[in-house]
DNA sequence: CTGAAAGCGCTAACAG
DNA sequence: CTGTTAGCGCTTTCAG
């Protein structure tokens, strides 16, 4: 019942297997330079005493720390999924992940700070909202990559889905299937929405259709307030929304309205969340490939990391892919 | 625009200020052993070679790291309101937040694991589902805080709300409206299920009603499959949900099959999560305490570091709080 | 109040 | 193939 038995360290196995403490860190390490013999011995040592290496002693040795620190948004669910796509990359290519969430009351620049005091030795943002000076300061230290935000500089990488071509898809899908009329509730200054914004315009006007835009924004909550404004002011034939959750709120109020969906208004949304393919929800999205966006973001700041400070900023974009459902349909029923 | 600059060390800043690394230390710590003047001098210098101290070395060198490692499920919203409580109590008892997330991809076993390496002191369970022996194991290795999930034990600190009052909560709401027909649908295995379910079949048979509970789970989709069931074998009075994602996945398909709420049946969730309060959903729910919850969950585990390895497990237990609003009504309107 | 010295647990470079 | 040596950047005695 004690807790008196400290963690066990390189120098206990070294003392049990009767071997030195960097013979053991070459054994621990998997890294050449022991017999196979010795190998097994030092093994069945470290299991029997339960080691583990200590991070932090590892960190403070190696000049390299093969941590990520990414930050990013704790109540956007995209950014969950985009999370379990980023362990997974890093794990391929053997780095560790340090999260650091931001919110209302923990502004991105203090969850920055703390993933710097961490030792990482590049940084992952996630749809950041910072000013791009600030951006562009912190690369100056460390690399970075901005996911999902545009954002021209030559010092970081961004890997983001072109969220214009998206727009452009949604707006194609709804003329499509009839519709003039079509409203854009945007996403205000959110990551991605300007490019949102314009892409709805540009396809609008390729399609001889006049725009009109309702500001919205990233949660439920800016689709409602747009639906209900909608719903006082005369209803579309259809609504293609900033986000998936800026869209469910726009479909929540139309159903409470007694607005038919799709039948008196179609609605599309975008990220094609794990919440737009659920079979009630049933939301036709323009996707975003988490797995890619993940993957590229880990993949480019192990290029940067492993070519030194060289690199120019990249722009990655990922292509968009529309994915069907029973919130869009035919003009008119 | 080269990146040859090392960031900074205790070193760096003691010779530009010209004292020691020591006295450095001491300034940068704010503890006593300095005089003002050098106080002064000493942060001067740091500031302007833009030193933050290196973590992994301070860690190594202290005997405690003041570390909380957090496991959480990202794609848990209520999970995330907790987080921002966990920072704020931490920050205020001068603690360190590391944070490792849990998906379907990446099991509780692994983000233990790495918070351990990362000499977390103490970890915080955020709703596990670890199996008992599991966390007792753990809890022989670090202080363990579980939150959100009863669990007796002379080893772990519990801080829970009491999931029993809040389910006897909702079906008194219920039926002081007049409700005789409630459903509940439940938690299936997930944290706090079973006492919602025994709240529900405690505060119904008082009340001289029939049970009548439809298997569930955390999130939406189950609530909507539950709603599914109902639209087609008849509709309750009234549904008390597990949460309130599910018991939007419960109003989401109501709505849809042209029953109306709460004038065809009322809907409650649990958590009075910030989707429940959005004007268009307006749904009445139990309220949990995040607030309470997370600063007496990293309390604990603050007092618990601090008595050393000697206390019995408690079980910190929150009233649970009504709070009314649209989606509950008189029955039969 | 200040500085010198030791060492946290680990890895890298070297010598045996 | 193995062991020794020398720190990483910091804090903590302990003398001055």
């Amino acid at each position: 019942m004690e807790v008196n038995s400290r963690r066990p360290t390189l120098q206990d196995v070294a003392d049990l297997a009767g071997v030195s403490r960097a013979l053991v860190s070459i054994v621990i390490r998997d890294v050449p330079g022991a017999s196979d013999a010795t190998r097994v011995r030092v093994k069945a040592a470290a299991d029997e005493l339960g080691y583990r290496p200590d991070n932090a002693a590892r960190l403070l040795r190696q000049h390299r720390s093969r941590l990520i620190g990414v930050s990013y948004v704790a109540a956007q669910t995209f950014h969950a999924e985009l999370l379990d796509e980023i362990y997974d990359a890093a794990e391929r290519l053997r780095y560790d992940v340090v999260l650091s969430a931001v919110s209302d009351r923990r502004p991105g620049s203090r969850a920055v700070r703390t993933l710097l005091d961490d030792r990482c030795e590049a940084i992952l943002l996630l749809g950041s909202q910072a000013p791009e000076s600030e951006i562009v300061d912190l690369a100056a230290k460390v690399s970075v990559v901005v996911l999902a935000r545009k954002m021209p500089s030559a010092h970081v990488d961004v890997v983001r889905t072109d969220d214009e071509a998206g727009a452009v898809m949604a707006v194609n899908h709804l003329v499509g299937l009839g519709h003039r009329s079509i409203v854009h509730v945007d996403g205000g200054r959110g990551p991605g929405a300007q490019e949102r914004r314009q892409g709805y315009r540009k396809a609008m006007r390729a399609a001889g259709l006049e725009s009109r835009i309702l500001p919205g924004g990233l949660t439920e909550e800016f689709g409602a307030d747009a639906a209900r404004s909608m719903v006082e002011q005369g209803i579309p034939g259809a609504v293609f929304a900033f986000n998936d959750r800026c869209a469910l709120g726009v479909l929540d109020v139309f159903l409470r309205a007694g607005v038919s969906v799709p039948g008196d208004v179609s609605v599309i949304g975008f990220d094609n969340s794990a919440l737009a393919g659920l079979a009630h929800i049933d939301l036709t999205s323009v996707g975003q490939d988490t797995a890619f966006l993940g993957g590229a973001a880990v993949e480019r700041i192990s290029e940067r990391l492993d070519a030194g400070s060289g690199l120019l900023g990249r722009d990655i974009v990922a292509q968009p892919q529309l994915v069907v459902r029973g919130s869009t349909g035919l003009v008119g029923r």
